[in-house]
DNA sequence: GGAGGTG
DNA sequence: CGGCCACCTCC
């Protein structure tokens, strides 16, 4: 078991606990373990009993609860109290904007039990009577439930990933039982890498459909269904809609191409080609007198045009990473120390250079350095860098750009840094011209380095904040600013939709992995993908540049202000 | 810690 | 009615 998933339980426990009001200090000691368990740099899973009560924050009461999970799989307490608890009101829990005295209050005062109720409430305008809440309340929560609702059935691109790749190699294997080496294939949303992924969409093409259709209830992993349409549909576990088509073998690539998508693409790709047969989707292209496009890149934008004039982007691939700009350790909010951190990217990834940037002093939330702190950091990079050499650790920060635009600290500390990440943690919510002249104040600021997470949006979970984002661009062309592509796949912010705008503009991109951990740095992966999606190459992308073509980056800018 | 909201 | 404070929630 994860310590992701120990600190989740123990987290649950304490908010289940506050909704049933028992001991204040009890709870704060639940909340505070879960904490320090998901901080944990090691796994717990493996340790002893005594060993778990040693952890901090840990005492005998929580470490046996602890011990228990791992042995039984969860806790006698916790199954009690959820007991008691309508699992409308668990769930509740999971709505931003309001908490634990809140749902109290919904739940016994208002006598709702599940969000489809508190949904009804709010349009009923029933909230505002109850005590502690207002109008502007309720059209919150109505708002965050409507969100929700919407993302219903809907999977971070990230979590469909291992249930697919897995899925695609148990078929391959299954497919061996079926005669004349059939064809399999991804399409679908899911191989043209976009984000959100709803249905899973899997082509195969055999020589006898027949033989499959009969066959398909030897295949155990998922259970098939017949549809009207003569496909086939599947839900997984975790409820991931997976459909399976069956066509001929010699129909296979036109059909793999077509459910590949997008719909627009394949009409002005198919109105040039013909009707077939292909033998590859590459000779589809071919005869339609294109360039190959890769499926990331079909979206109807303007990838047809630039394969008529062989224009098409040579897209980024993770080779091309040399480092990795914006990551959290130990002296903030991260779970590895700086050193960890940087021996990992050195000797496991491989990489030339890393970018530090912990929290400013303003985010507290995240323990942000103050000035004091960063001349300490500063001075242990110095150290390391002389000890990891070659490898380089870059001075940074993310500042966070404050209400104003200004950043989190004066010249005199700022010109200390390497480079300088800005974004926004505080205040989300501001209409769209003042969140975008916000930005603007902040990207015209000489300090500013990289604009990190432009939108702040959390991926079917929180909509980020409104901005103009041609103008922003703008305002980064012109400053010299690089934007992020927050490669956390929670975030893959700046939007793919809007790379090409930026690439045009002549703005580069950093796949920038935010890690707060070791583990955190694969989100580069994603980063890539979304990267590639969006037309990116390895030239317009600042972390693949090599370390010293990026220390004249850094060091141009700076002799610049 | 500070912002925004409610009462 | 506006100012002030206590409380809740989020980053």
């Amino acid at each position: 078991m994860e310590n992701k998933t120990i600190a989740r339980t123990l987290r649950l426990l304490s908010q289940l606990m506050e909704l049933h009001n028992e001991n204040p200090f009890k709870i704060k000691s639940v909340a505070n373990a879960a904490f320090k368990v998901d901080k944990l740099p090691y796994a717990i899973q493996g340790k002893s009993l005594e060993e778990i009560a040693q952890i901090d924050g840990l005492g005998k009461s929580i470490s046996a609860k602890v011990w228990e999970l791992l042995q039984i799989g969860t806790m006698v307490e916790l199954q009690e109290i959820l007991a008691q608890t309508p699992e409308g009101i668990v769930e509740m829990l999971g709505i931003k904007g309001i908490g634990p005295k809140k749902i109290v209050v919904i739940w016994k005062d208002l006598g709702i039990e599940s969000i489809g109720e508190l949904y009804y409430a709010c349009n009923e305008n029933r909230l505002i009577e109850a005590k502690g809440f207002g109008l502007k309340t309720q059209e919150e929560i109505r708002k965050i439930i409507e969100f929700k609702m919407a993302a219903h059935g809907k999977f971070l691109y990230a979590h469909s990933e291992a249930t697919v790749n897995q899925l695609y190699a148990d078929l391959a294997v299954w497919l061996n039982t079926i005669n004349g080496d059939p064809l399999l294939g991804i399409a679908g949303d899911y191989r043209r890498c976009l984000e959100i992924i709803e249905e899973i969409e899997l082509v195969i093409g055999a020589d006898s459909i027949q033989e499959v259709q009969e066959k398909l209830n030897t295949f155990k992993q998922l259970s098939f269904e017949q549809l009207a349409d003569g496909n086939y549909s599947a839900s997984t576990e975790l409820g991931l809609k997976i459909n399976l088509y069956l066509v001929e073998k010699a129909d296979f690539y036109l059909n793999w191409f077509k459910l590949t998508g997008n719909q627009q693409h394949v009409e002005a790709v198919l109105a040039l080609a013909g009707t077939g047969p292909f033998s590859s989707e590459e000779e589809i292209y071919k005869k339609a007198g294109l360039a190959f496009v890769a499926p990331e890149l079909r979206e109807d934008l303007n990838e047809v045009e630039l394969a008529k004039e062989n224009k098409l982007p040579e897209l980024i691939t993770y080779a091309d990473l040399k480092g990795s700009l914006h990551n959290h350790s130990t002296w903030s909010d991260g779970v590895h120390t700086l050193e960890e951190m940087a021996v990992y990217c050195k000797d496991t990834l491989k990489l030339e250079y890393l970018g530090m940037c912990d929290h400013s002093k303003s985010a507290f939330y995240a323990n942000g350095l103050n000035e004091q702190r960063i001349y300490a950091q500063h001075q242990e990079i110095d150290a390391l860098n002389a000890k990891l050499a070659p490898f380089r650790i870059f001075k940074g920060i993310e500042s966070d750009i404050l209400y104003d635009g200004s950043l989190d600290y004066s010249n005199d500390i700022l010109k200390t840094f390497d480079f300088v990440v800005a974004s926004v943690h505080s205040i989300l919510r501001m209409d769209e011209e003042k969140a975008t002249s916000r930005l603007i104040t902040a990207i015209e600021n000489p300090y500013t380095t990289i604009l990190g997470h432009p939108t702040g949006r959390l991926l079917l979970s929180r909509k980020g904040y409104p901005i103009d984002y041609a103008k922003v661009i703008d305002a980064c062309a012109a400053n010299n600013v690089v934007i992020e592509i927050n490669a956390n796949p929670l975030r893959l912010d700046l939007d793919w939709r809007w790379h090409r705008y930026a690439l045009e503009k002549g703005v580069l991109l950093s796949i920038n992995p935010d890690a707060h951990r070791k583990e955190g740095f694969h989100d580069m992966h994603y980063g890539v993908l979304i990267g590639r999606k969006g037309g990116l190459t390895a030239k317009q992308c600042l972390n693949s540049y090599s370390l010293s073509e990026i220390t004249a980056l850094f060091e141009g800018r700076i002799n610049n202000i």
